[in-house]
DNA sequence: TAAAACAAAATTGCATGCAATGAAATTGTG
DNA sequence: CACAATTTCATTGCATGCAATTTTGTTTTA
């Protein structure tokens, strides 16, 4: 009587092939990063920044699902880089207000090649990849 | 003219959603795992050696898609609480066989629950988990 | 208004992930 | 057979992730 542990198997739990699939995506992303010097983490972080130019590390962290405890030793690389700038904001010492700077916004030129160079090894069809996509915003939205 | 940046948005890659979609569901885990007194990886290292009493290190990373740097570890951390062993091939001393033990095969009784546990916060029908699975097994298969 | 409650970042500690390198054993080759 | 190439695992170094705690600042409340 197996069957108690059919559940248990790798193949039958939806967080393995996520779990796998996430690491082995970011991981063709290196040769196009390294390119930029940005890891994976920084380069999410700097798509936030080329689109919004300015947040606070609770946005971000609530754009990026991540928390100050990843950020903020984040942050000071890229601040160190010269790319962002990091400030208290005037009206409430808490906050902390992470700006692009103009060699940070330089950086989004070459960044911009990225997405269609990585575009050719997912060998989805575009419906598919739609259908993923939504799939997983409405697992992030819905359980997360 | 923005156009050239459009594909530079969070909400226009795919890797987005699958990462933070992966880190969420880990961390729904967590409080169940925690209970076995496991982490996440070692859940899933459990898992194979559930179903298959041994295996070897490389054979273990082809199913986790993880290497050495990873396992190596995270395989003396389960040896130090019981529920592995490691020992050397005799026909080949390169090789490193891991092996459930009596202990870490009572802890599978205790597992046996988590995975029901954790489908009803998965907000998806049947078809839709269906949908996502094939999709992640079709994308992990082609190109990573 | 003083103290308590709350909020935002930073810090700390631990466990991954992974590239690069090293060490030991085995295999292939001239 | 000797030795180079290969294979397997271990080690090292760096960058996350994240829970828990601390620090600093703001807001609420008695």
């Amino acid at each position: 009587m197996e069957d108690r542990y059919e559940g248990l198997k790798l193949g039958n739990q939806l967080c393995f092939p996520l779990y796998a699939c996430s690491r082995e995506i970011v991981k063709k992303y290196k040769p196009f990063l390294d390119e930029l010097d940005l890891t994976y983490t920084q380069y999410i972080t700097m798509m936030v920044l080329w689109e919004r130019g300015q947040i606070n590390v609770k946005e971000l962290g609530e754009c990026l699902y991540l928390d100050s405890g990843t950020l903020t030793p984040l942050l000071k690389k890229l601040e160190m880089k010269g790319w962002v700038t990091r400030q208290r904001a005037k009206d409430d010492e808490r906050v902390l207000i992470v700006t692009l700077t103009g060699e940070g916004r330089k950086l989004r030129e070459r960044a911009a090649e990225v997405p269609a160079k990585m575009s050719c090894c997912v060998k989805l069809s575009p419906e598919e990849t739609q259908t993923l996509y939504s799939l997983l915003y409405k697992l992030l939205g819905d359980c997360c």
